[in-house]
RNA sequence: GGAGAGGUGACAGAGUGGUCGAAUGUGCGUGAUUGGAAAUCACGUGUACCCGCAAGGGUACCGGGGGUUCGAAUCCCCCCCUCUCCGCCA
């Protein structure tokens, strides 16, 4: 959410930022509606005022003393006026919640204009597509692809999108997690195990709901949702606290996997491990001054970069458009692998700064030194990294003449074999 | 899941219908005292929102939501959480 002051003394500004990223919002009907509240709100207050002032008064008149009994007639008309604007004021204020969660953060000065994907920059390319080895062929492809990786068993005892893992495929999974958790926890991040479960608070905070509850999986009869991306219980561990100053910045990463719904999601860019239903994910958190979160988005991002290095396979960096940016970003770098196989490009990591709108919505403060009074943190988060399209990566770009799989360097302390055999 | 107890400010803890944003203690801050510190003393010490250039003023908040009442931390209802015992169980 957006700082309603803001949008109160600089509409312009947010009228900017809205066409920056390509969106409809009437702010004037939002200014409208915080117009008629303030009003209504004073209104409101100054009749509380005066019930107080009668309350104190006549807790000094004697119970039954004529002087009282005129007192709580006269009071009764006010009472019956506090509760009718509460209740006008109220629904005014839902109102103006409802139209201040549709106006989205403000794109930071670096983002590129632009509408669609196709105008997003590439920021930085690493590593040469074309040494790729030229056999490579679609992980799917792979003879023996289906026995490591059971897409059909999987379909048969939960539904399509939640594959069996066996074997060294399996294997593979867990020495990736091993290996991005060492990662990220060498790079100053504590690592968390959370709930993979969230409560309605918790997604509401980290922006799920309302509007996204159809891409969650829900429970019954407790209505608890399967965790999309650990992002949100690592998110909410803080929620409704203020933190020390000295403690920022706090850098956190968290192992879970994810579930999505992809409602109505089909066709080649689902196939094999491109989406899944459920995934496992490393997810990077940081909690920030909002003085240094662009330079801590930059680590961050290299932090997942890093990963990606390491492991050897080509990638690009691209920094998203103010169209394609999404509604609570201000700016947004996502990571790419080269897919060698399927000849395109991978998402495997989206790197964010929401600044103040995440810690907003969540309640997420620091203790200022210098004012003593609290502030929002900014935010960001990354994936650090996503398995199951590294894998797939990995799978095709790796696949010898032999059709067996290399394992990187880095990874073969994890993996404990040299090779990955699909035999 | 069953029975019972309880949720009040940074923490501990009082407060069962009115003058309570809330006693007291601890902690924290500033000052006094001291060569310095401890101890002691004095004063101060929540969050959010609204009005105001400001000084300042106002309103709300005692787990969450609803209700009763002229008036609710206090009474009633629903929900959440914690603790103890029992049951079940990785």
């Amino acid at each position: 959410m957006l700082d309603p002051k803001l949008l109160r003394e600089s509409p312009d500004l947010v009228r900017a930022a809205i066409a920056k990223k390509h969106l409809q919002v009437d702010v004037d009907a939002v200014l409208a509606i915080d117009a008629s509240w303030r009003s209504l709100l004073q209104e409101t207050e100054s009749l509380r005022a005066s019930q107080k002032t009668a309350n104190t008064a006549m807790a000094a008149l004697p119970k039954g003393s004529p002087e009282f009994i005129a007192k709580v007639a006269e009071m009764k008309a006010v009472s019956a006026k506090v509760k009718d604007h509460d209740a006008r004021l109220k629904e005014i204020e839902d109102r103006f919640r409802q139209a201040m969660l549709s106006v989205p953060n403000l794109p930071h000065a670096s983002v590129p204009e632009g509408r669609t994907p196709e105008e997003n920059v590439v920021f930085s390319t690493h590593g040469d597509p074309a040494s790729v080895s030229a056999h490579a062929v679609a992980h799917w492809e792979i003879p023996g692809f289906d026995r490591l990786f059971d897409f059909a068993r999987g379909a048969k005892v939960t539904g399509a999108g939640f594959p069996f893992y066996v074997g060294d495929g399996a294997r593979l999974v867990r020495a990736l997690l091993q290996f991005f958790l060492e990662e990220d926890t060498r790079a100053g991040y504590v690592e968390v195990s959370p709930p993979i479960f969230v409560n309605a608070a918790s997604a509401t905070a980290t922006g799920q709901l309302p509007d996204k509850e159809g891409q969650m999986y829900e429970t019954t009869p407790d209505h608890l949702y399967a965790v999309p991306t650990a992002e949100v219980p690592l998110t909410n561990f803080f929620r409704d606290e203020i933190l020390e100053e000295s403690a920022l910045p706090v850098l956190r990463c968290a192992y879970t996997p994810c579930f999505r719904r992809e409602a109505g999601s089909y066709g080649k860019d689902v196939r094999g491990l491109n989406r899944l239903h459920q995934f496992d994910k490393v997810e990077l958190l940081k909690w920030v001054h909002p003085s240094t979160s662009y330079v801590e988005l930059d680590k961050l991002r290299d932090d997942a970069e890093r990963m990606l290095r390491k492991l050897g396979l080509p990638y690009r960096v691209l920094l998203m458009c103010g169209g394609d940016l999404g509604f609570a970003q201000s700016k947004k770098y996502d990571l790419e692998v080269w897919s060698g196989g399927q000849k395109r490009w991978l998402e495997v990591s989206s790197c964010s700064n929401f600044e103040a709108f995440q810690a907003r919505r969540a309640q997420i403060r620091f203790r200022s030194k210098e004012t003593g009074k609290p502030e929002l943190v900014h935010t960001l988060n990354g994936s650090g990294l996503a398995v199951p399209r590294v894998l797939a990566a990995l799978l095709e770009n790796n696949l010898q003449p032999d059709g067996r799989v290399r394992i990187p360097d880095a990874l073969v302390p994890h993996f404990g074999k040299e090779y990955l055999s699909f035999a």
